[in-house]
DNA sequence: CGCATTGATACTGCACGGGTATAAGACGTG
DNA sequence: CACGTCTTATACCCGTGCAGTATCAATGCG
């Protein structure tokens, strides 16, 4: 299934045995023999292109899935050693700091707490962490993380405001639409992807608040951010309601069949602050 | 991992190896490979008995889940293959059939609908097929069912009564409690667990409906059972509202990352009726 | 009409999973 | 207390299967 994952992934045999560090020929074999047992056709090859069926498209997404799985079986395992690590909470950098640091203060008032690590990641890995294993607990944003198949309690909904450079011409009005956020001719920044690349598209390439504050003080960039975000934007920027863009909800989240007392106690926790 | 599962539930290598259908010596191997490779003590051992230690527990349950997905990734891709088979919706044998048969007719009648393959089975059981890919949707009850890790959608609430045998002491009451019911010389019956096993405990066995009003028919028996379920019992029995039992919720449920346009049509179709 | 690119095939070697035989440790029993 | 039984671990061997190298076949491009 990995090799199956690489080669849908590539779309190219060659480059995909690559990554998986093997040869090409074996995993011509390996595909050849996966869909003999699956009796399915999964890639339409030809000698210049690879396209997926739609029963490949399926085993990608279902594949995936299992990886991820049996990645998390391991991590979780080794987790649950004696030498006991405590917990860890993965949360995307810079979001809901300080819910993030009431929510450990009241934890850690607990009598039965437990020491917890808190993992700072980019857009989008805090999920892939809680879905294989790395963490225990999470801290997700939707709808920018999907939450399916994990169990969650809402926090916060908030509205998101849009920064600017100080003295834009936007910057007096009360409030904006999405459309004429969408009409500026300041681009928004791009964030890296899971695996470190960026989408296509205008828009300048930045991979943390920094740089995007940064950016924005400079003129070459606004962003759509939620609210909360202000407390941590230093002063020279402009911020404006934006009356219609959809509303961002902090969620806690954690995996569907944990039976972690610790992250049952850390949940009650963000529910009653 | 389809090892280790063997032998954490069985608790007994040459049990588990017999069951996996290999000699005992490499299986004992391949669990000390495994937890070499994790760097975890799975299983405490002596000559003469295992205990699973904590980390030895969370594998067992991570272990299924993975194991699970594998075979469901496995399962669905064949079922995506071109030879279209429809969708696969499985329920309780005997729950929900009024609604079931309205939620088929209803969807028969959209104009995109597909074949829809009905698998009837025991109690708990069609939430395993549906979470390792032998169905693409299924009815299920909570709370007897756990939806954990899937998405559901809550179809109908309704009360259980107890059904008696006619003439019986309680039968003329308009409603009992609990407290009274557990207090009763007639003892609920024993359904089979997934793996076809049988709790221990006072009751008799039972596969199905039929065998069940036979028994209470018998005065060997009372039941617990959500009030639709009445227009499937014949006449000879009386029905006692209980005030204080949990209710129970049908639920529409399918897999959390389905892409299934089917199924969303047939979900749709359910929320309306 | 070559040439480059890319997936498939042929063949070889070796590592790993599985089998049998047996040891070692623990408990019950006469 | 020794012996038999039960259960897991070790020693050793063997065959399957996966990965590697070399090469072929087919397709697109200049």
């Amino acid at each position: 299934m990995r090799y199956f994952v690489a080669v849908a992934e590539e779309l190219h045999f060659g480059r995909a045995a690559q990554r998986l560090t093997i040869a090409q020929p074996p995993l011509s074999r390996a595909i050849q023999q996966l869909e003999r047992r699956l009796g399915v056709v999964l890639l339409h090859r030809t000698t210049r292109a690879i396209t997926l069926t739609e029963a490949g498209s399926v085993l990608l997404r279902e594949a995936r899935l299992a990886l991820d799985a049996v990645e998390a079986a391991e991590r979780r395992t080794r987790r649950a050693a004696p030498d006991q690590p405590g917990m860890v909470l993965a949360t995307k950098a810079g979001a809901s700091r300080e819910l993030l640091s009431r929510l450990l203060d009241a934890y850690a008032a607990s009598p039965s707490a437990v020491d917890v690590e808190v993992v700072l990641c980019g857009p989008g890995e805090s999920e892939a962490l809680l879905r294989n294993g790395s963490a225990d607990v999470a801290l997700l944003q939707r709808p920018h993380d999907t939450t399916a198949g994990l169990d969650t309690e809402d926090l916060r909904t908030e509205n998101q405001v849009l920064v600017l450079p100080e003295g834009h011409a936007l910057a007096d009005r009360p409030h904006v639409s999405m459309a004429e956020v969408d009409a500026l001719p300041l681009p928004l920044p791009r964030w890296p992807r899971r695996d470190g690349t960026y989408p296509d598209g205008p828009g300048p390439k930045v991979r943390d608040l920094i740089q995007l504050t940064q950016l924005i003080t400079l003129g070459r960039a606004c962003a759509l951010v939620p609210e909360s975000l202000r407390a941590q934007l230093d002063g020279d920027h402009a911020i404006v309601a934006v009356a219609d863009a959809p509303a961002v909800t902090t969620v806690i989240a954690w995996p569907a069949h944990s039976r972690s007392k610790a992250v049952a106690e850390l949940v009650r926790t963000a529910l009653e602050l």
